[in-house]
DNA sequence: GCCCAGGTGGGTA
DNA sequence: TACCCACATGGG
């Protein structure tokens, strides 16, 4: 039993990511930045119900009346400059085509999104990976968090190293990315915020480190 | 009231 | 490079 198999079994299927277009993954990644999804899903309501998810409204709009209705997702005012500012890069770039955006060589795509601004390193692998279904591996907090505590990474170990640590012991599967960062923060929210964690019923089963290693049976040699 | 949430960028030493 | 802090709402 292994991470991945223990979190599967605990979880279910996750389908992620809870969006309907690759457009509105991108806008709930960067809505999400620090926020509860709960906090991100009303503010998505307001820009479906005000026809706002799509790249030429995004660009149109004023950037006080898109702060407005992006509220109840917090930072509104910084997160409305980056919606702003992902608009933008998709027009110059890619003449305002995701289509053409992920035509783009990964590490190229990845370099340029990370020099946006608003966009950090896992902002840019949720969307490479949930709107692009590119295999790059998402880290967060909550896979920092499991790890650390596991006594599988530093604690300070840096986002790419933790990534790496993932993408060379996995199979170069989108797939499995997706639901292995899916089932990570769902195990993370239940039992592993930071205040209290409830290790002992946790389906990876408490601080002590791990014999296993975190990856599916099916990548080990 | 306090803590926390699927981060990021800017400023300072 | 390595910290420190602002950014902000809503739920437990």
């Amino acid at each position: 039993m292994d991470f991945y198999a223990a979190m599967s079994r605990a979880l279910g299927p996750m389908s992620w990511w809870p969006a309907r277009t690759p457009f509105e993954v991108i806008v709930g990644a960067i809505l999400t930045q620090n926020t509860a999804w709960t906090n991100v899903e009303r503010a998505i309501e307001n820009l479906r119900r005000t026809r706002l998810l799509t790249i030429s409204a995004i660009e149109r709009v004023p950037t006080a009346r898109l702060a407005k209705l992006i509220r109840p997702s917090g930072y509104f005012r910084q997160k409305a400059k980056k919606l702003k500012a992902f608009a933008r890069f998709l027009r110059q770039e890619y003449g305002g085509s995701l289509t053409r955006m992920f035509a783009t060589p990964t590490a190229e795509l990845r370099e340029n999104l990370l020099a946006v601004h608003g966009i950090g390193p896992e902002t840019t692998d949720s969307i490479l990976l949930y709107a692009g279904n590119l295999a790059v591996f998402v880290v967060d907090a909550y896979t920092r968090r499991i790890l650390t505590r596991h006594g599988l990474a530093e604690e300070k170990a840096g986002y790419d190293e933790v990534r790496g640590f993932f993408e060379a012991n996995l199979p170069y599967d989108a797939q499995l990315y997706n639901e292995y960062h899916a089932l990570i923060v769902n195990t993370g929210k239940n039992w592993c915020r930071s205040k209290a964690p409830k290790c002992d019923e946790c389906p990876l089963g408490g601080f002590l480190p791990q014999p296993a290693v975190a990856i599916p049976a099916e990548a080990r040699a």
